[in-house]
DNA sequence: ACCCATAACGAAAACGGTTTCGTGTTGATA
DNA sequence: TATCAACACGAAACCGTTTTCGTTATGGGT
């Protein structure tokens, strides 16, 4: 085992001093040809790196972002990660992951853990329980104290930062929109608590190509589920009960799960009944029928939020000016719909 | 903006030194009442949390541990990672995800980014290209280092450190053993290139099952795609190429789009053709028919892969005992096979 | 009055770098 | 020969902690 060698060892090695070490690894014009070029064979020899924490301490700056998020496992969120991973690495900054599982507890904990220095600045989307408790003083704190934040998909307007969406209403009114072309009456609704900001847009964006086209919004048909977490029972007493020719639903496991009721009870898919989700995702691309969802681009949206984050992080300007960058959402049209 | 407050901070204010506040701070016993209890109340007051760069480099520990992994959005991965967050965050750790998008060099590079003092130690799954490589020199020079490895999943026997894995092997024997039972005869597998660890194993394990109940290897019915991607046209040549009533394939993915071709060709699931996959994911649960599959069992690979690391980090031990776990798998029958 | 243990605190080194500001040595110039 | 710039390098501060090892008082014991 060969321990890491560090600038005073070569120091020592070379009977320089650990100025000069550092100096000559840089490259630096104060020293002269011949010593620069004795260090830098010697520490190439050794394989000398740095210590990043070193660096760290002296630089204020980490080069971490700290990614907080209310579910590793949902595809949506994976995707905004693997855009965040992938941009940030490109500029030399790692992803460190914390999910909150959806829980405003852990939401603060994996906060204050990483606020201590850990980290330059969060990319974060907020735990259902969050939005529901209202609650936002750690962002505040945080906020504070000079550490940005992006928040990203599910925001609040009561932090003053940068964010991305995508237009949830818009992306809903698409939804609806192409239901209504297809000559579909009775629209139903599978959504969550208006406390989640998404859901809520969505709900808004459904509501409105109805009005717009005439059909009256029937509030039997649409189904609230208390949150993310399927309700199987619920999603069935609910097709039991209410008589359909659509269903928009918030995300691809209601929209598959619906789908899969309606085909046990003999309707065909999209003839019968015509479903759209949200979440481009596996499951919507290998589900059979394959559904048409609108997507939400989560891959760009992580890409965009740590742009974002690492300019202001990057930015000397002490200019406290926001943004809020909103992606057009895309309807990937499949077989669960006509055309 | 109010910044952050550090030892000396409070030092000065309060007319101390530095060392007194932070000995007061760990209550020690060196310090008087009276001075523990006025610089407490002054840290509370002013919110002070000790600063984890400074300490890290201190203490020579950085209470991260790195993550390396072929893929985020693949839903094994995710669990896996969520395993390791659970364990680790409760023993007071953070993740840092790098995916290594199954590139050799990106894996290289994300290693050394974190290997000088950003992380404790590594949780890593081998790219395909590594394996396919087999090159494993950035990890011997990490290990010499004497930084702790845990391999997950997609292991080498060239590199000494603990490991952890599911028995593929066996996964897929009861999975082909299951197809047998069933009566079956023609059974295919789809799975890919013999370089990755789990689908060697597999590929053994459904051979070995086969063999066991005099039933011949037909080469033919053996499909080895080059990558893990998804290879429409080839699978569909397979199925066009050769008569087959069951088909065990190395993910869900697979299995999934497979049951799709064969619905298509007017076969019914599990009567005509039955199906199982790898990994049990979302996709497997509400495909229709729902797919039987042999569970991974991908948190517990990761909780336990991050409990073996830890352990190591936090053990002064210089003993150089290795070990591999090997999980069981667990068929989770659905409706792709009969019962 | 002297010795010494003890309590309560501070100085300083250390972790591994970066960076500013000397400083001693050249050689050229006036 | 005195002056001075340029060159090549080193000393030391600094980032924010922890921790060891003093260093003062104070008071008790004799």
């Amino acid at each position: 085992m060969k321990a890491k060698i560090t600038l005073k060892d070569i120091a020592r090695e070379l009977e320089v001093s650990i100025s000069t070490v550092s100096k000559a690894l840089k490259n630096s014009e104060e020293i002269s040809r011949d010593t620069k070029e004795k260090i830098q064979a010697f520490a190439k020899l050794y394989n000398y790196r740095p210590n990043n924490i070193a660096i760290s301490l002296k630089n204020k700056r980490t080069k971490n972002i700290g990614v907080v998020i209310p579910d590793i496992v949902h595809h949506f969120f994976t995707t905004v990660i693997r855009g965040i991973e992938k941009y940030a690495n490109a500029r030399g900054y790692n992803v460190i992951v914390c999910s909150s599982d959806e829980s405003f507890d852990r939401e603060v904990i994996n906060m204050e853990m990483l606020a201590n220095g850990s980290i330059d600045g969060f990319i974060m989307s907020l735990s259902s329980e969050t939005q529901k408790k209202n609650d936002y003083n750690h962002l505040k704190e945080v906020t504070e104290q000079g550490i940005p934040v992006v928040l990203v998909d599910r925001i609040t307007n009561e932090i003053e930062c940068d964010k991305v969406i995508i237009d949830d209403q818009l992306g809903a009114y698409m939804a609806a929109k192409k239901m209504i072309d297809q000559g579909r009456k009775k629209i139903g609704i599978i959504t969550t608590a208006d406390y989640l900001s998404v859901s809520r847009a969505r709900t808004e964006g459904y509501k409105k190509a109805l009005t717009e086209h005439g059909i009256e919004v029937d509030e039997s048909r649409m189904l609230k589920l208390s949150s993310m977490d399927m309700d199987e029972d619920l999603i069935r007493d609910f097709f039991d009960s209410t008589d359909l020719d659509a269903v928009l639903c918030v995300n691809e496991i209601f929209a598959v799960f619906s789908m899969r009721l309606a085909q046990k009870r003999g309707l065909r898919i999209p003839e019968d009944m015509s479903f759209i989700g949200f979440t481009d995702g596996f499951l919507s691309q290998y589900a059979y029928p394959s559904l048409t969802v609108v997507a939400q681009h989560g891959q760009k949206m992580g890409e965009i939020s740590a742009q974002m984050l690492i300019d202001k992080v990057e930015s000397e300007a002490e200019e406290e000016t926001y943004q809020t960058k909103i992606l057009e959402p895309t309807l990937v049209v499949r077989d669960s719909t006509i055309n």
